[in-house]
DNA sequence: CGACCGATTGAAGGTCGTCAAACTACGTGG
DNA sequence: CCACGTAGTTTGACGACCTTCAATCGGTCG
């Protein structure tokens, strides 16, 4: 059973493992950010940068630690420039389900921009390096700039999208089939020759399995060739006989 | 198997089964309309009302029927007033899964304001009556007033967070524990007294399992008395010991 | 080296899907 | 008015799949 630490509301502002810490600090650095494309703030213009007034800092986390904390209403929204974060909610029973993942670019926490709590718990599952955005700056810039609504919109927008496939690919048909669905996903996120794939009871809490027949089924998967490690924690898959597997 | 007639790439202007058509047209209507509080445009104010031009209609469909359909890129958006519409995704087999249920007060189709295509089939479960809201309205009203702003966000995040609970409640665990939480979520939508079950085969899509599971467990929850028949259609429902079987 | 944690595997039982048949409600047409 | 047809629901039988409980294996870290 998953018994991450339950420390803080969210986030510190020293963050208890940030080895860069506050790196970034306001205007000058967004706008030569090297996911500058990726982010929210991609169509903002030179004059709207003069409306950052908060800092926005840099965080790094290992796997395990939280970006936040569900059911607290947090001053922060998230950019994740790397790895991979998952957004967990704990069922009455204790056990946990996987709702979505968080990849580059995606925003972690807008919730906190109306004034809602979190949603989830975000715990990093591949080390992560975030940017943090006080709400309060969205809030400025959105007042401000027409230039952020679209992209805000797009952000829900993208987050209803996936969320809506977790339920179609990875919560629908027999377990094979998900894992399969799952592979193919992580595969997008990251480099299908060096895949990262989670521990087998976070892959059994996106998918609504138990860790033992997730664990079975990527044994067998092994097995049959269809992944192989390539180095710890890393693995490489055969795309083509997952999509098979995946839509048979 | 479900075959709903794909007639017409989105609802038609004078949609055919159309019972009150036109009956409101532009602004006035909207001020008076007797569910502004639950609307996109409760926070508007008379000024704001100004700037709609295109006619907003109300349509009426029987179950069934399309509000729109998926994959096309569609100018309205629709404010359900009565009823209830599910979200539909087919699968790759041909099958559906229900993605999310539509009630009074929601939004359906917000993505065609962003310019996307529609990302579901948008049938009507029960009887509804909505509200056919031109894109170019919402785009209007948003680019000269920010009070539409923080109404569409909160719409948007209301359906994530619904699709969050899809995923946690009504996909995960056993079957009788799902068909408990859809039974709850769906006495929150109507009376408990009067409750509106879908055919087993909706329900069967909406919790990934199939119609003979579905019909199984529905059936055995009547004879013990958990669910009885009021009227055709029309059920009552024990909430507390479908609490206990949701929540075990 | 030994403890520990995660992954794997085994065995048994329960749940669910599949295929098929019977049953019910309802509307149609004779 | 009743026979009949149709579509949806229910039920049965059987097998596949999944969960549960438990043991084993493998690697890591003191």
């Amino acid at each position: 059973m998953n018994t991450y630490p339950i420390s803080q509301t969210e986030a510190p502002a020293p963050l208890k493992p940030t080895r860069i810490e506050q790196a970034w600090q306001g205007p000058p650095q967004c706008r030569s950010c090297g996911i500058r494309h990726l982010v929210l703030f991609s169509e903002l213009r030179r004059e709207d940068f003069a409306l950052i007034h908060d800092p926005i800092d840099e965080v790094e986390l290992g796997a395990g630690e939280k970006l936040y904390q569900a059911d607290v209403t947090g001053r922060h929204v998230y950019t994740l420039r790397e790895g991979l974060v998952k957004l967990v909610r704990y069922l009455p029973d204790g056990t946990q389900r996987i709702v979505r993942l968080l990849r580059q670019g995606d925003v972690a926490g807008l919730e906190a921009t109306l004034g809602e709590p979190y949603q989830h718990h975000a715990v990093v599952l591949d080390h992560a390096v975030a940017c943090r955005i006080p709400v309060s700056t969205i809030q400025n810039l959105s007042a401000h700039t027409p230039r952020l609504h679209s992209q805000l919109m797009q952000r829900w927008q993208r987050a209803v999208a996936e969320a809506d496939t977790w339920v179609t690919e990875l919560s629908t048909g027999p377990a094979k089939q998900r894992v399969a669905h799952l592979l193919l996903k992580l595969a997008e996120y990251s480099d299908p020759e060096s895949l990262f794939i989670p521990s087998r009871e976070d892959v059994g809490a996106m998918l609504g399995i138990t860790t033992e027949t997730a664990s079975r089924v990527i044994a067998d998967l092994r097995r049959r060739g269809v992944i192989e490690r390539a180095a710890p924690g890393r693995h490489r898959v055969d795309l083509e006989r997952l999509e098979r597997l995946a839509n048979p």
